[in-house]
DNA sequence: GTTTAGTTTAACTAAATAGTTAAACCATAG
DNA sequence: CTATGGTTTAACTATTTAGTTAAACTAAAC
């Protein structure tokens, strides 16, 4: 590759870094185009001429993160052959997608909090592939006897609720532990996947029969 | 009481009640004064003269949707005598809660990605209380071995997670639906209230020996 | 009717902000 | 070495934004 559009390619690399922390750290609305191409250590007109408005960047930016989500989630979950393994097959790949984008979160509950007015098509139709393949999961459980009925809107929410919310209100727990030194965070090297253990074991025991 | 008092009394009200919608629906950094002052009808110039400037009128904003949230649960899971009670009550009490507060989800969402900056310290200081309560029934619960041992903090997170995404996608999984009649919607009537009897029937599955 | 204190307003200020532009710089081709 | 196209930059523009102020308005006290 030349050495100019490797130069371009660490600009845009460096600004879509930037741009995810930033958007994660304080919102579509609060973040700042100057703070983004200051953290990236780039002019800000080299984010227009690369890449596009702020509105168009974000866009990038959720596509990256989404990227194969659904995809990979509905692979996953199709490899397995028991309901109970292809439970286990969606929450690992969520808890995966968590892992490998654990600036994710934040941006979720702020998209979901402003009703996801400024989600792409793309994640709309990725989330409408993921619950479906939730669906199928739990009634083919339930058929099956192993399940109890629940509503598979529900249990999506309670498992990418549980794990959001544990990744993102950790530096709140921090503070918390700053006032009054209690059982508010979770072990250090857990954070990232025990916890996770914690909500596969007890998203199965709220629905196996 | 004075006429000039109702008249002051009912601008605050307008104001604090735009503020909350407005705060809800973009954020601290996205809310904009001008438009606070338009949804309740005053010129902006009263919100400084009344309240404050924006940060001011924020911390009024969730000291008013925090209020008395900690004490209610606290004094509604003491007069439970089980600790199957205890736990129910403790759901219930985070139920009313966002019933009572439509508003405080996609706030508590917005203000945990951002790592709680702007929370008072009275709302840091109240989670506590309720973390310290909901650590109390789960121990109990252990002990007298009716549930099984889980940490506080995943539990905690569960419930208000789960609550929290039920009610703050709902703008989200109506757009879904435009895009494909799928079961993404919850009944209308029970977006409320049935699904969180089915968050207090799972977490009870889940953690119930 | 006048005075007073509180409320409300239009107009304003200073700073912040997204986005643009012409020019300088740089790597590569010839 | 020169020309070219792509990348980068400093300086800029127009608009937005939070916050302020002096004056007008209003209700109540005297």
């Amino acid at each position: 590759m030349k050495a100019q559009e490797l130069k371009k390619q660490s600009s845009v690399e460096r600004i879509l870094s930037a741009a995810l922390e930033i958007f994660a750290d304080s919102g579509f609305e609060g973040a700042r185009i100057d703070e983004i191409a200051a953290r990236a250590a780039v002019n800000k007109a080299m984010i227009y001429y690369h890449i596009g408005d702020k509105r168009a960047l974000y866009a990038r930016v959720l596509h990256d993160v989404f990227s194969d989500t659904a995809t990979r989630l509905t692979q996953r979950v199709a490899r397995a052959q028991t309901p109970v393994k292809k439970l286990k097959a969606y929450i690992r790949s969520m808890a995966a997608t968590f892992e490998q984008h654990p600036l994710l979160p934040p941006i979720l509950m702020r998209e979901f909090a402003s009703g996801g007015r400024n989600f792409p098509e793309t994640v709309a139709e990725d989330m409408l592939r993921i619950l479906d393949t939730v669906s199928s999961i739990v009634k083919q459980g339930h058929k099956k006897k192993v399940f109890i009925h629940v509503h598979p809107l529900v249990l999506h929410l309670m498992v990418v609720g549980t794990m959001t919310y544990i990744r993102s209100t950790r530096p709140v727990r921090q503070r918390l532990v700053d006032i009054a030194e209690k059982e508010v965070l979770l072990p250090e090297s857990e954070d990232g996947s025990a916890p996770l253990a914690d909500v596969e074991k007890l998203v199965l025991r709220a629905i196996k029969r």
